[in-house]
DNA sequence: ATCGCTAATTTGCCAGACAAGCGGCTAGCG
DNA sequence: CGCTAGCCGCTTGTCTGGCAAATTAGCGAT
């Protein structure tokens, strides 16, 4: 059985001890962690079909160079995105897509680590348009002084950062994130770390292929000022705006990507 | 250390031969899902309090009966879930509910399994009156045959067995599953799992108190109709009439509960 | 052809041991 | 006296090896 190193890079050095392995993966991340990534790529970038089995626990095991107990925690972890399903005698198969946690933080992200589906990002788009307008209503009938106060935040952190920045991102992150905890409804809030991994990766999607043509911090205001205001409708309306000049965005990118 | 049975009556399952073994657990569900299940629920319904820390793994393997191994499954399962975090040293402890993911199924299960907080019941409803009513419309400008077919399915279905029993919340769910499905987008269909448990969990709740008053078809045909005739304001008008009155009625519910 | 039994294979669970990470304590130092 | 660096012990993380349970596939009898 061959055996697959676990951390990105390395192809050169022969794998001996698993000391070194471990040396090589950031301080962190655990092992079933590391194991998880590896399988939940290859399952998420179709390495892997639904449908198809992946080979036994020992052999798995024994081909990544980790116990059987990692790799059963790692694959636990897969199984509670959705991504697969373990039955006795069966074996784990991966499961059809429909089934997948598409939301799931992790999931995105290596969604997003290959190639990104053009379709997929359109998806989520089309989801922001529903739940964000109708989330910045609701922020806008029920903020009160910290909510307003974290928005505003978030805003000053965006004009300090740029998007092309990671502190930039995340400050746009958080201010996405301000909006949907004013609703004070713990759903929304659920969905908002779904929401905010979907807009990190999709901005640095944009990034990727030229500089950003468009400064976000008005249309980001004008929805921070409609919700401090308690106008519902105009919260609504300019979240609405919002998305779809990201959407615009995006797509222009895509266009100009292939 | 004291010794807790970690049985789950399911009542349905025909009394099969048991192995004597220690913890008498329903066929089909494996001990780390009912050692999950036990967790899960003792955090959600408040039993064990966010930033409170579990027993070392070793003590509370043994105080369950259960090996360290199945029990690390189990608190892996909950920590994909959002409820709990390991780190060494400091051990698993409990995260604040804004982490939770409180749309997994499995989550709202054990939320529902108590008394379910009627705050959280109306956040449901709010996330269903923003999504079900944007994603009917999509359906009505994106249906193709099959999802028509499995909508008037759904809809016989309806008809022929009531909301009080199984059956019919089943036939319930795969509707509105269907109107998702419809809609041929991927998050979408994700949130359809959260949400289709979520309508379960409070039809369920409604027949608790007191016989359905009203018959549900009609608003379901409504919708069922509209999406099929490529009406997308209709189908939008429709839908959000029917989550209204589903909230109407579970609110009378709750009124005549407490 | 159908049913029931057996065997084989794969996951599920168990037991014990050691390694790693980390919080807190303590001793040494400025 | 205050502060920092290093040690200690606690808790999770991983490894090893083994056995049990479940379920599918094949086989044989009816």
């Amino acid at each position: 059985m061959r055996r697959v190193p676990l951390d990105t890079e390395d192809a050169s050095i022969e794998p001996q001890k698993r000391a070194e392995r471990r040396s090589e993966r950031s301080t962190g991340r655990r092992l079933r962690g590391a194991i998880a990534h590896y399988l939940g790529t290859a399952i998420v970038s179709g390495a892997i079909r639904p449908g198809e089995r992946l080979t036994g626990e020992v052999a798995n095991a024994e081909a990544l160079d980790v116990s059987r107990s990692a790799y059963r925690e790692a694959v636990r972890v897969l199984t509670g995105k959705g991504l697969v399903e373990s039955r006795t005698k069966a074996g784990t198969i991966v499961q059809p897509r429909n089934r997948w946690n598409l939301l799931d933080p992790d999931v995105l992200a290596w969604a997003f680590s290959g190639e990104p589906d053009p379709a997929f990002i359109r998806n989520l788009f089309e989801l922001r348009a529903i739940v964000e307008p109708a989330a910045a209503r609701l922020a806008a009938e029920r903020r009160d002084k910290d909510d307003i106060k974290a928005m505003r935040a978030a805003l000053a952190n965006m004009r300090r950062h740029t998007l092309a920045t990671e502190a930039g991102r995340l400050a746009d992150r958080q201010f996405h994130d301000a909006v949907l905890q004013a609703t004070h409804n713990d759903t929304l809030v659920t969905l908002s770390a779904s929401i905010g991994a979907a807009v990190a990766w999709t901005t640095q999607f944009k990034q990727r292929t030229r500089a950003l043509p468009r400064d976000p911090v008005p249309d980001h205001a004008r929805v921070s000022d409609a919700i401090a205001a308690g106008d519902a409708d105009a919260a609504e309306a300019a979240m609405r705006a919002l998305i779809d000049l990201a959407l615009d965005d995006t797509r222009s990118a895509m266009n100009a990507a292939g």
